[in-house]
DNA sequence: CAGATAACTTACCAAATGGTAAGTCTATGT
DNA sequence: ACATAGACTTACCATTTGGTAAGTTATCTG
């Protein structure tokens, strides 16, 4: 039953890319973490941008399956809001290296985040309606839409994947912090959101 | 004159660093950019290493011109905090490469971020000071200062740094974006921080 | 039992990488 | 006129890197 190997060299790449980066992590590295010869990755992966392609697709499925139960909830209002901050914070404390994999596709860009960015470009497109639809109803704050999601973002992603930031705070990265951390953007979020 | 070739390499190394990353900028690369061998580069700096932290030490200067007038100004409440984002726009729209080069120190963290680590922490413990005493004085909503911190500064950094996810929200990230996210997380931080 | 196929390993390899050693050229001070 | 020092370049080099080619081993199939 060694049919797995692909798994587990697709989780180590992950975290390897997710955490160190692309450039950083060599296969030979990435072999000799898994015990197995570099050759083993590269007979379920022809190159070493194709892992990366398929890292990239596991990780928009690790996404999409913690992030999928807040973004299609029913919740209206700033309910959801909190929902997928909350949804967020869960998988960056579980798996930060997959919300650093997103970070890292997401600031480079080039060929392989095609998968990624059309991912993201349908999340954040309902995102956007959403908003929308709550604004209009008089239950957020008038902002434009996408650069409010755009600094929502950035903040939730920050805060919960900045762990030298916050070290320069006086702050441990640990557990308990990140759910303080989590406490705080959410009232953050509410205070800049909610409709008087 | 060619005694300014240091500083061409610092600047050209600078660029190469804030926007594609250390491991992924070779000495190679970098030197047939300035048009001179990676050995005059070797001459000038006595390894890649010693190039970053000379690279991060500009870095640090570069950020403390640009936003040093705006957190050494004697302006209160949300003006102050307004002056800042503005510089860190200014900066972001004329060098990207500083807050990129910020970015990854902040990230990758380790040995040479010592430098930057400290004068990042004046700058935050300033910041905080400024932020309790707005709460104490009753200009901003209370909240825990060093996570409001946290949650400002990634929301700036990462709306100022995060072109490709302003391209999935159908953003160009031009200058005219630029200014108008600039504007939009004015209010939207204004809405968060002003106590009612 | 023959042989095909999947899942590897051992053996290489060319290019790129950070770095060393030794020379060259030019200006400057004596 | 000449030694000296600064600012490089040319020549190398060991290691690492992504990748190819050719086995090897086990399992399944006819």
């Amino acid at each position: 039953m060694p049919a797995q190997t692909r798994e587990r060299i697709l989780d180590t790449s992950l975290a390897a890319f997710g955490l160190r980066g692309y450039d950083s992590t060599s296969l030979d590295e990435l072999a000799s973490e898994l015990g197995i010869t570099k050759q083993a990755i590269l007979y379920h992966f022809s190159s070493k941008e194709h892992l990366l392609n398929a890292t990239i697709e596991l990780a928009v499925k690790e996404l999409g399956s913690a992030l999928g139960g807040a973004s299609k909830s029913q919740a209206r209002g700033f309910q959801r809001i909190e929902d997928l901050v909350r949804a967020t914070f869960s998988l960056a404390a579980r798996r930060p290296e997959v919300l650093g994999l997103v970070r890292l596709v997401s600031r480079q860009g080039g060929a392989a985040s095609g998968e990624l960015a059309s991912a993201m470009s349908v999340m954040l497109g309902e995102a956007v309606r959403f908003v929308e639809a709550e604004m209009i109803a008089g239950r957020f704050r008038r902002l434009e839409p996408r650069m409010l999601l755009l600094a929502v973002y950035s903040a939730v992603i920050g805060v919960a994947t900045e762990p030298e930031v916050m070290r320069a705070l006086g702050l441990e990265p640990d557990l308990r912090s990140l759910v303080k951390a989590r406490r705080e953007i959410i009232e953050f979020l509410r205070a800049a959101l909610v409709a008087d």
